[in-house]
DNA sequence: TATGAATGAGTTTTCATTCAT
DNA sequence: CATGAATGAAAACTCATTCAT
């Protein structure tokens, strides 16, 4: 039994886990939870997905998907690299900041998933990683980074500086503006920490 | 009904704890499992614990508190702020590179409790980022870390390098050399992304 | 979630908690024991009743809400106040006669639950003690009924009667004819001990 | 091993445990309970009873012995069949009245056991029932009392009575007098409902 | 395509009882 | 005599998934 992976209720299914999922935390939305707010029959569901976790990995494709899009079509747009970096950034913390369910579901719930589904939701990142990747590597052929670094870990550094300057922002009811908080965060990666005289 | 939160069986059940969550993963870690690995009974395991959450915050306690502790204790020993941070993480990467069981259970299985569970563990972790929140302090009365950054950014910046520096290496089964990214970390931290001539 | 309270299987779940009960005895009626002698899955029962307790007391409403329509019935098809007495206490005996499983679990089985589920059944049971009370009340109105004395002890004579007889007839199991003592005590009652000549 | 039936420690216990069930209903009354109320170590209460099912039928028996030795001594010396009756449903209500945890231990809590210990506390109440049959059989003799009933139906309606008054009474919180119900229950039994004229 | 009633596997926790000290 | 730490059996309930309609 193959399952459809269209059609308008295929999305109308993963936009209400997204909302059931951010209202009602990962352990507490349970397929007839979701079938119902999605407005469908509970078995509806595996006509469209092979089982939940199809479904979760799917929600997390999907959205994780157009994210990335969008941030590399954005990314392609702008000429240094320095800018390439602060765009990726803005663009991260403007799309979670536009969208505050899935923020929670991503940043939050969806990590509470088992070992299994963290590995395929690690599949999904790689994508995103290597945007990152893409411009530290640039960043170094032309100098404009530091180049006798290892490259993981840079990446390290830079994404998991957005992704627990985001997570914060999450645990911390989003009580405060993140995009603002690109330009520091850039600028520090960028800098580092030392004080540097005149 | 209070319990005891002491004496050998205590530690003995934590240990246990670690041992099977880090073997069979989080939801696969039953009290009978974990009572099997400590050499006692299912019961007994209520004599020094409320329930099973209060076992896996004890033990996130009990084995944070020695991390920090210690960790502390090494950075007082050093004088300047940089070497600070370079003890902070040494002493990061040291700790769960001596204990893979640990590492595992806490950068992987220990992530996804459900959100309350997750609320009492980052009471814990607050003292250690204290102890991060310190170093930057220092660092920026004494001029030698930039001054005008939000702390709370430079914090998630150290925090959150250090932690996905971590993970991926847990993710990678502790293949390569954790340690010897503290170097590494700790200039690219200080120093930032930009290449400077000269 | 709320729970379907009809339904061809809502009533097989109560008749096979009944006989489960009656044989087994309150305490060694499991879940998975009357679901099995109603030939349906342990959580069907969770889809038509909230809880174990919820089960009990269900099956104690249905059962004693007929057993008071029939008796109220009965008893309006009657004129004199006397035959209203005799009435209710041949319905009585007569209904638990005819079915010696219910006679068992009201009597012996359902009296072993804790103070939260008896309080419940207690309200179920008002409604029969106010047919016995309208009884008393109708006797005093036309004096068929000595007057000066208080309901409440009236109507504790009368069911206490009437209860601790079935009691001990089911104690005895079933070993006597129990209807065929309907009429010496509601003579009794009538007349009281007292020996008048002639 | 055989047990102890003596002691001070044994009368202490089976009044701790009458403490403990008035006080917290049959099932929260652990033996650790019992024990920490009486003082003694839990293992303790093995020394002087088989197990939990022995101890409460001590208590019945210890508490009940006296309660039928009393009453009987009572109506011993009083004369008259009728006076003897009321000298049994005084002595009921009154020692009943004295020990209000007495009262909710015996016509509550401890019916909600088991049916093995409902039958061993059965046995106890024999000894009390014979009491009441024995005005019965002499009521008859000397006809006071109507003589042509079954023996066993009137012990139904004078015990259930009782019985069920008192019931009534400690589910009503012992609100009101007991004891002053003596006289009315009294006249009930003796009289019965008919009215007489002159 | 869609439904939703039915399934049944799987786990934490309590507490009477024991026995080494 | 007395202790109290340790034992381990036992049961209600949830929820992802199926399948007859």
């Amino acid at each position: 039994m193959t399952v459809k992976r269209k059609g308008p209720k295929y999305e109308k299914i993963i936009d209400a886990a997204v909302a059931v999922i951010a209202k009602h935390g990962y352990h507490q939305s349970q397929i007839s939870k979701i079938a119902k707010e999605a407005g469908v029959a509970d078995g509806t569901i595996y006509l469209y997905f092979k089982n939940k976790e199809d479904l979760l990995i799917s929600l997390f494709r999907e959205k994780m998907g157009k994210f990335i899009d969008t941030t590399r079509d954005e990314i392609e747009h702008v000429q240094s690299i320095e800018e390439k970096l602060l765009t990726l950034i803005e663009m991260h913390f403007k799309q979670l900041s536009d969208d505050h369910e899935l923020a929670i579901v991503t940043q939050l719930e969806l990590r509470q998933t088992n070992r299994d589904l963290r590995v395929k939701i690690g599949e999904v990142l790689k994508r995103y990683l290597e945007l990152v990747d893409q411009i530290i590597y640039d960043g170094m052929e032309q100098k404009t980074f530091v180049s006798d670094l290892d490259i993981r870990i840079v990446r390290q550094m830079i994404f998991g500086t957005i992704d627990e300057t985001t997570t914060s922002w999450v645990m911390n009811d989003h009580r405060y503006d993140l995009i603002a908080l690109a330009k520091p965060v850039h600028q520090l990666l960028i800098n580092g920490l030392r004080y540097r005289s005149s």
